[in-house]
DNA sequence: AGGATTCTTGCAACCGGTTGCAAGAGCGAG
DNA sequence: CTCGCTCTTGCAACCGGTTGCAAGAATCCT
């Protein structure tokens, strides 16, 4: 496999052979110069006289030389690449993320190498070591759970940014979702629609994303002096699946609700089809809101309501993060902000006698 | 950023350094034997005595000791990564694929470096070639839409995997998608309910997949003696805006159509959108169907019927073919076959005095 | 027991770019 | 015309694993 040790490679042909990419070398050769002075003008890091160009440049496209990625990698001591750490790359949350992600590195020479946890915390765990096996220059982990301790001691070996947490370490860089904000947001508009019976489904439960929107789930039903019913939260999987069996147990419980706090999209996709089959109408009978505002929620039938916080601005703004630890630079950065996407899932408490005055809703779309 | 020329490096310290990791020299020192003793250990390559073998683990432990990818790859010639071409990572469709690729792929340590041509041929060609710049061992192009002579010319620098079309290179390898039986079986569905006239929305046109919908929607409209209407044929984007789009424009043409083929899922997800907002209820006034069978297909309102065709199989036999490749088999794998999915958005056509006998449509979903 | 095998292990030369150092070329000033 | 400066260019030593080769140790044979 190795033993290749032609004397002369191969000096009576010299055009390009095919599956075996030239080296460094073989275009000095052709130019006439060293190879370094190959290099400095790829790199362009020092001036070389214009004849010397000019061949060498002929030579580099006669050849149609690449310099190899691992070499360079090798002598460089970095790769250009980030790991990127997902739960499923299938997923419109993460497929959002990811291409902000990708769009963000890209700018500036980078690619991304994405792994997917799975929804397992041992495989996210597994992903990270494997990443930094592969020799990434960053690790972003997207959403994920691995523990602050974790990502702590994994920051010793190679920058990291991590998304939906608080969290201060050197090299280490973590990007805050207001996800509390959010659903406050999210429970004030249907109380202001006059709504009292707000049910929440929540995500797996030990989630901090999930933790944190059920917090301001109950702020916001304190602020309007509703009594907090734990009945009311059932345990879904940030799924469409998850939603419709939460949205079956809460129906079956008999507890009266005339909205319901979705803890992401998926999960409300699955409520509303879960109502939908009890023949429950949204928004008639049931208000329901998510939370992500994802492409496909302005397609839904009916256009879901939802709190938008751009995952691809925050896949963006993580890979710029991750950029800036790589250079040494301290980033700046915070994640975007949440806001209110009022389409036509959610519409006036039916119960209450008084009318409410209808929230202003675009005719088609409210992109 | 070089110079490091440490006579002996930290006698006096032994404990592994943050942020740098060790090497195989250092992990060798440590355990009194040569370098290549450690390669041949971790690779087992060939027996080590017991004694060395059980010194070499402890300091592979103690130093928490990774072999640096870099330096392997460029030694061994390869990295065990396959480069891998999509249009968009956020999209239900590439999203599934690219789960199935990197499964496949991780089966057998390699990993996928993802990069998206955002439906663009220009992007594309780009993405390829970084690709091959950095050194992929192979390049899958999912559904994309490069010429046959540019894929063929890539073939010469690195195994290349193409799905979507038929196409004979060495080191070339392709899966054919069976879209056009696909798409009679959509149109056969929709005849079988009673529908004679039955609109076709398609993607961008010179898209390969595309074009073999129409065909296949041709061609079961000729086996029952209906004739092609092209102004029932309108243009979409293969999301669902273009689906929203075109389907304005069919209903503005004053034509009329009972049944709506819709080139992929999300077009139809548009599709249904228009129809509601019109005031047409999907399936008793028309009947609309896909093609994909996305995962989200199953909880749309209503649940949509759809050409099944497995996208996160293609992608794991994608990836099982560029692995053959790459270890110098030929690949003997076809893309897995179309299956027709009946759910609710199709029904018999109300314009028919006969009843139809009603499809068989499970209660909740079918999947 | 002596010689022939087989096994273990280290040395050193790779893989292909990068870069510090120094030699040589080119140029201006005295 | 010579000295000293800067600019261009090549040499060789890296980066960190891998592996052919051969020396030495261990085992087996007659």
């Amino acid at each position: 496999m190795k033993k290749s040790k032609f004397p002369a490679p191969t000096p009576g042909k010299s055009g390009p052979r095919p599956g075996q990419s030239a080296t460094l070398r073989i275009v000095a050769r052709e130019a006439g110069v060293s190879a370094s002075t190959v290099s400095r003008i790829i790199n362009g890091t020092v001036n070389v006289s214009d004849g010397l160009k000019r061949a060498v440049e002929a030579a580099i496209v006669k050849f149609d030389f690449r310099p190899n990625a691992a070499a360079r990698g090798l002598a460089l001591g970095r790769t250009s690449t980030i790991g990127v750490v997902a739960q499923a790359i299938d997923s419109p949350f993460y497929g959002e993320g990811l291409r902000g992600i990708e769009a963000g590195l890209r700018q500036r020479g980078y690619a991304p190498l994405i792994m997917s946890g799975n929804w397992r915390i041992e495989d996210e765990d597994r992903c990270v070591q494997e990443l930094i096996a592969r020799g990434v220059d960053g690790v972003i982990v997207f959403a994920g759970r691995l523990s602050d301790a974790k990502l702590k001691a994994y920051a010793k070996s190679v920058p990291i940014v991590i998304t939906g947490r608080s969290l201060r370490a050197p090299r280490l860089y973590s990007l805050l979702i207001e996800d509390a904000g959010g659903a406050t947001l999210a429970v004030r508009h249907l109380v202001g629609l006059g709504h009292r019976q707000i049910a929440f489904i929540t995500g797996s439960e030990n989630h901090p994303d999930a933790i944190e929107r059920l917090r301001g789930y109950k702020e916001a039903l304190a602020e309007a002096d509703i009594d907090f019913n734990p009945k009311l939260v059932a345990v879904g999987d940030w799924h469409e699946e998850g939603g419709v069996r939460a949205t079956l147990e809460l129906l079956a419980s008999k507890l009266p609700f005339t909205a319901l706090f979705c803890v992401n999209d998926q999960t409300a996709y699955g409520a509303c089809l879960a109502l939908y089959r009890q023949g429950l109408s949204v928004p008639h009978d049931v208000s329901v809101i998510g939370f992500d505002d994802l492409p496909s929620s302005t397609y839904r039938l009916p256009p879901l309501t939802s709190v938008r916080q751009s995952i691809g601005e925050l896949g963006e703004r993580s890979a710029h993060a991750m950029l800036d630890l790589v250079a040494g630079r301290r980033p700046r950065l915070v994640a975007p902000g949440v806001e209110l996407v009022v389409r036509e899932s959610t519409g006036p408490n039916p119960g209450t006698g008084r009318k409410v005055p209808s929230a202003k809703r675009p005719a088609h779309d409210s992109k």
